[in-house]
DNA sequence: TGGGGATTT
């Protein structure tokens, strides 16, 4: 083949579809912990004792007494809906009563991870298995599965995947979509997806079952969408909680959460109370001020351990809230919405509920979000109040008047409306869905939000003028990463800089690797980082991320790098994740690009001239090269195009799109620096806009990278 | 010199 200079761009069509969910599966190479090939009967044996012990249990739940009722409604018809509240035992025990009637593999959804993962742990040992055998679990690099596993705990995501991959699902009998109230993206996508299956691929196989699992009263909703199934309701085991409201209604959250606080540990009998506040600033507030005042406060009373609780804190401080404290004492736990449903804090009798949240809300015509505090829903206030009536009757003491209350709206608000929904269109397309604006939502995000996100498909090259997904599409569609970053992936095969943007995009890829220090560390981490990444200084936050990265993998022991991550701010569990997104995104590239072009690859330096990147040791990290920053830059730009902004002589910046001032956020290593022209990854509105991860570009690069969209404005 | 809720492939 007379090929030397120019090399085939890209082997686009060859996605082998088995091997991409075989990677993803293996993930990091872990085996299927408690499989055993070869099982001896006194294993067996163990199993099926262990299981008996707990079937006594099992009987107690309410859902086993309404058992004969319950699976005569879910095998006469199609669709269910069962709204079981919690602690009825819906999620591990109906799964079971399903596996013996029906023939075929069970899926059931979760929204998260670890409760995919407990759920399946704790349904094996009733049914008498190991995890991974008849019941197994499948979440993003961890798959405890076999040939064997009829009954498979999995989060929507899998679950979604496993759809882009076979359309029909024609591995499972029933798909149970557990948590569907939550409302979110992918529940609410998966609801939809089943819906088209129903009543078009799948029309005609009787057999198929899909049961919508909720936990609260808005089974309406689904019935309705599911034309009209029958809804069954099974009661929880929750214990009364009493509710109290104040009598007017507060400004100031904080004082008022710290005085309810004062009173319900000076007049209550024992147990932990849990308060629910907006956000890591006023939970920093708040423990900072029961931390001074708690000395003073008078000695009959218990003695206050007040305890953060959010996402962003680090997992060891997070972990302190499962701690046992002293008789004397009590344990406060002033919590964002995490311990609304995430976390689950044994011993809490008292919630103190300031009624509030923050949402992230997408301005799809802007092309920008915004962070808003929120009055929560009377669901949301309903789940909270239930963290009280675990163990034993409680009280929840709710920071706003009865009249507030009334007027909260019923259910939460749906994630996919405030969002932004380029993913979702991509995945409609990559289905084959032609009519966006009708297809079966459950909740339409609207005409608008919904051209915004073709458009922004078709600025990525992932849709064709005719509005069809393009092979560049279907690879975007399959990366395990956002469109606009796959497409920036893609980009850097072809400028053959694709490890080390593998590095960046796995970095953007995780959620509070770049911590805010606290303000006394602040000036000094800020230093070191400027010190530690020279050329980040200079051409900003994702060429940082390749330099920490860098460095953070040439540290041989688990030890330094925890050190190190400490010394400049990042979070060490986050660059953990780092490695094993980027192993995963690897092979992901590996996978699509195929092997036909084995023999052509070059092995060596990653500079840049060669145009196709040689990728047979891309799980080889490269740290030793020289850093080609403009086509690393450039790459990016083929995904966000849009995110640039002009160096005005004010030192202001102008948005290309708009024109509208932009600041560069203060977190940026580009903060106070003057520069020509600037491209970022989010653009948040906050008391103003704001870039955040930014990059020094050329104005001429704009132009070199800009595809047909520039234009169009 | 700002502030970031929660998920997931």
């Amino acid at each position: 083949m007379p090929r030397k200079t120019v090399q085939k761009p890209f082997t686009i069509t060859v996605i082998v579809q088995g091997t991409v969910i075989k990677d993803n599966y293996s993930g990091d190479g872990k085996r299927v912990s408690g499989f055993r090939r070869n099982y001896k009967h006194a294993d067996i044996l163990k199993l099926k004792m262990k299981a008996r012990t707990l079937l006594d249990g099992r009987k107690k739940l309410p859902v086993f007494k309404v058992k004969d009722e319950l699976m005569k409604q879910l095998m006469e018809h199609r669709v269910s809906v069962v709204i079981g509240e919690t602690g009825s035992g819906k999620s591990t025990q109906i799964p079971q009563f399903l596996m013996k009637q029906i023939k075929g593999k069970i899926a059931v959804t979760q929204p998260r991870r670890v409760a995919a993962i407990n759920l399946a742990t704790r349904v094996s040992e009733e049914f008498g298995c190991d995890v991974g055998r008849d019941v197994g679990y499948a979440v993003r690099f961890n798959n405890a599965t076999s040939y064997k596993t009829m009954l498979k705990y999995m989060t929507d995501g899998m679950l979604l995947r496993e759809m882009m991959l076979d359309p029909l699902l024609s591995d499972y009998s029933a798909v149970i979509v557990d948590e569907a109230h939550e409302r979110t993206i992918l529940t609410d996508m998966i609801l939809g997806f089943l819906k088209e299956l129903l009543v078009r691929k799948r029309k005609d196989d009787k057999n198929f079952r899909v049961i919508v699992m909720s936990a609260t009263l808005d089974a309406d909703k689904f019935s309705a969408f599911f034309n009209k199934a029958p809804i069954f309701f099974i009661e929880g085991r929750l214990f009364h909680v009493d509710r109290y409201y104040l009598p007017h209604s507060v400004d100031d959250i904080i004082d008022s959460m710290v005085k309810s606080i004062i009173q319900v540990n000076q007049e209550q009998t024992k147990g932990d109370v849990l308060c629910f506040l907006p956000g890591q600033e006023d939970i920093d507030k708040v423990t900072s001020i029961l931390h001074q005042i708690a000395p003073a406060l008078p000695r009959e009373a218990p003695m206050i351990v007040p305890l953060p609780l959010y996402a962003a804190l680090p997992p060891q401080q997070q972990l302190k809230v499962f701690d046992k404290v002293k008789p004397h004492q009590r344990k406060v736990i002033l919590s964002t919405n995490i311990a609304e449903t995430s976390v689950t804090i044994p011993g809490v009798r008292y919630v103190i509920d300031s009624g509030l949240r923050k949402i992230k809300v997408w301005r799809h015509e802007l092309g920008l979000s915004t962070l808003l505090t929120v009055p929560i829903s009377k669901a949301s206030a309903s789940q909270r109040t239930g963290r009280a009536g675990r163990e034993a009757p409680g009280k929840c003491f709710r920071l706003y008047t009865e009249n507030d209350y009334i007027k909260l709206s019923q259910n939460t608000e749906p994630e996919i409306i405030r969002s932004e929904i380029v993913y979702p269109v991509l995945m409609l397309k990559r289905l084959g869905v032609d009519d966006i604006l009708n297809w079966f939502w459950l909740e339409n995000p609207g005409r608008s939000a919904l051209i915004a996100a073709l458009q922004q498909l078709y600025a990525l090259n992932a849709l064709s003028d005719s509005g069809k997904i393009t092979d560049l599409g279907e690879q975007m569609a399959v990366l395990p990463v956002t469109p606009h970053l796959g497409a920036v992936l893609i980009q850097a095969s072809k400028f053959g800089v694709l490890s080390t943007v593998m590095d960046i995009v796995a970095c953007l890829s995780v959620d509070n690797l770049i911590l805010t220090p606290p303000s006394e560390q602040r000036d000094v981490i800020n230093a070191k980082r400027r010190e530690t990444c020279t050329l980040g200084d200079r051409y900003g936050d994702l060429v940082m991320l390749k330099e920490l990265f860098n460095i953070y993998n040439d540290i041989s022991s688990s030890d330094e790098r925890r050190i190190w991550c400490k010394s400049l701010g990042v979070s060490y569990k986050g660059f953990k994740n780092v490695l094993r997104i980027r192993k995963q995104i690897s092979q992901y590239m590996d996978s699509m690009d195929g092997r036909k072009n084995e023999k052509e690859r070059h092995s060596g330096v990653e500079d840049g001239n060669k145009s196709k990147n040689d990728d047979s040791n891309e799980d080889e990290i490269k740290t030793s090269v020289p850093l080609n920053y403009e086509l690393v830059l450039k790459s990016f730009l083929k995904g966000f195009i849009t995110n640039t902004a002009i160096g005005m002589p004010d030192r202001s910046y102008r948005t290309v799109t708009s024109g509208d001032t932009i600041s560069i956020h203060p977190s940026s290593l580009l903060f106070g620096k003057k520069i020509d022209a600037v491209m970022y990854i989010e653009h948040v509105y906050t008391m103003k806009g704001y870039a955040r991860n930014v990059s020094a570009i050329k104005t001429d690069w704009l132009r070199e990278m800009a595809p047909h969209c520039l234009d169009r404005g």
